[in-house]
DNA sequence: GACAAACAATTCACCAGCGAAATACTTTCG
DNA sequence: CGAAAGTATTTCGCTGGTGAATTGTTTGTC
């Protein structure tokens, strides 16, 4: 099995500094996953570039699609969804909604609350781009068997439900 | 086995877009690449609390201190250990060299170059970081067993090495 | 030896995001 | 009823990051 850029670092590591000691797996472990996630991004904002749409234009435009109430939602709730502020969905919002993906309208009951919708045009881009995303993740889990991929999906549940307990919700 | 928030996520996706079919599998394994990944770095940041150095200044330090030259390199080299900008780079290390962390060297051969270094107290502030970091880290992996955190790392370097051929490098 | 191309780092103008304050409503309670 | 407390969103000032020039320094090449 040939060595990756984890097993490259944890051994450099040891050359240098002998002096402090970390488990080995554990280091790899959390360089690997660091190092994966940011494939995925960066596999994402490649594929992103064959639409209209910015990496977080497509993010924003992905939780509205996907919640229990697809296409609406309120700004509130989707910050929280995206690990972004209130003030950045602001911002977010208005670029969407300049470029006519999505509408807000005044909260019918509470008028508090805006309500944002996707418009049809934001829908069809929307579709577009995750087609073009979902063939990046594709491409990268066939690296795996599709027992290998059963079994790391099992692995990485129980970590993730470790994760859960302490800290930070979204899907 | 309980479900976690990819579950949930997947079977969401199924009852509302029956018409846009994707791999569970897959679909499931990025979730959670992704949300660990966040989960470490949130679990990073609230380590940092603990000590004067923010996020991204911990990064850079951590860049400078574990490369093969522990303590000197280039900013160029630097940014693209860490995946920003050369104009980035300088940003941080003006931000650095400020609080004392790092001195900025003319290059003695090739007056273009500067050689970034870091100061004695740059490299306590980092150690003390750093085993902070270490902690959070052991508490997530303390999910899993021996066995299965080794299992866990071949399925990932599997999938890194796939990933490398590619995209993108760094440690 | 001089002038163009290549390079490394920095400066510049701009952008997305943040935290805190402001705004605009609604609910609660005296 | 009306004041105070609460909630949802937006505005404001600032910060870290980016890509496109800019500056200063090599390195050809003729």
């Amino acid at each position: 099995m040939p060595k990756d850029l984890a097993d490259l670092h944890v051994e450099r590591w040891r050359d240098h500094w002998i002096d402090i000691s970390f488990d080995d797996e554990v280091e790899a472990l959390t360089v690997r996953l660091l190092n994966l996630a940011r494939h995925l991004r960066e596999a994402k904002q490649t594929a992103l570039v064959r639409t209209d749409l910015q990496d977080f234009e497509y993010d924003t435009l992905h939780a509205l699609m996907i919640r229990d109430t697809p296409g609406h939602a309120s700004p509130g709730a989707l910050a929280q969804e995206l690990g972004v502020s209130n003030a950045g969905i602001t911002g977010r919002l208005d670029g969407l909604e300049k470029k006519g993906w999505v509408k807000r309208m005044p909260g019918a009951d509470d008028r508090r609350r805006v309500d944002v919708e996707v418009t049809r045009a934001g829908a069809t881009v929307w579709r577009k781009a995750m087609s073009l995303r979902g063939t990046a993740e594709d491409e990268l889990a066939s690296a795996l068997t599709r027992r290998e991929l059963v079994t790391l999906n099992r692995l990485l549940r129980k970590l993730t439900l470790h994760a859960e307990e302490s800290g930070a919700p979204s899907a």
